[in-house]
DNA sequence: GTATAAATTCAACAACTGTCGAAAGTGAAC
DNA sequence: GTTCACTTTCGACAGTTGTTGAATTTATAC
């Protein structure tokens, strides 16, 4: 794993967009997720691919008059390494610490309980 | 709760430190902690103790010649809102995912997840 | 081919971040 | 009281981020 580069807020929302679909996605495409979520002009969308890409995490191709835009860094990879970053900066690397702040913040419903108990449960047994 | 403002992450890692202790610290205090760890300079932690205090995080007491400084924001409320907040942008706010995430980066232990398991079940009876 | 509509490039800007060095203030020790 | 060592204040600067309007390019449809 080469050490990926952590992005800023808005250009994470345009990844999460690209990564929503597992084919190449336009940039009007790409509007339809983000207008309605955050308010983003074409314009604005477009400069923030165009970062994306100098830090190579997308690649386009033309196809018609635009662009077909694509991931170059996989979703699993990049949430992994920015969770782990987060976990360490704020809790110091505790997972427990993580979850009973949520807890805390009363941001942990009983289905969320449930549900991570199963899959650690999964964890335990399986692998 | 009122809403917490996001620190960028040298005024986090002052935060940090200040939370270290429970009492109100010195600059020098900070400085030992933060050196080591950041490679600070007194004047780059004065001026991000400025920041924080500006922003509401801190607030000061003149001590000798220099000051004591205290948190005004309590640790675990701006984990919980943080955490949260990472999580939506994330995972839209699933935890499961984000512990699958740091599963799939090798980044749970398995001492890690039988920790989390007892705080899970535990959350379970208890409350 | 030309006009039109769509898409991209340019470039710009203010606010925020990360980091100091130089200057100025201040308590402590003579 | 002066000096010295320690602290803080000031302001500065380059790079990043969020966001966009104006200008330019380029398929496409006549």
């Amino acid at each position: 794993m080469e050490r990926i580069t952590r992005l800023p807020d808005a250009e994470l929302a345009v990844m999460q967009a690209i990564w929503q679909k597992d084919t190449p996605s336009t940039r009007p495409e790409l509007d339809a997720i983000l207008e309605p979520q955050r308010g983003w002009g074409p314009t604005t969308v477009l400069n923030l691919l165009a970062r994306l890409e100098a830090k190579g995490f997308v690649a386009r191709q033309r196809q018609g008059r635009g662009y077909l835009y694509r991931a170059l860094v996989r979703r699993e990879d990049y949430l992994a390494q920015e969770s782990q970053g987060m976990l360490q900066r704020m809790f110091g690397g505790s997972v427990k610490q993580f979850v009973a702040a949520l807890n805390g913040g009363h941001a942990l419903s009983r289905k969320d309980v449930e549900e991570l108990s199963e899959y650690l449960d999964g964890l335990r047994k399986g692998e």
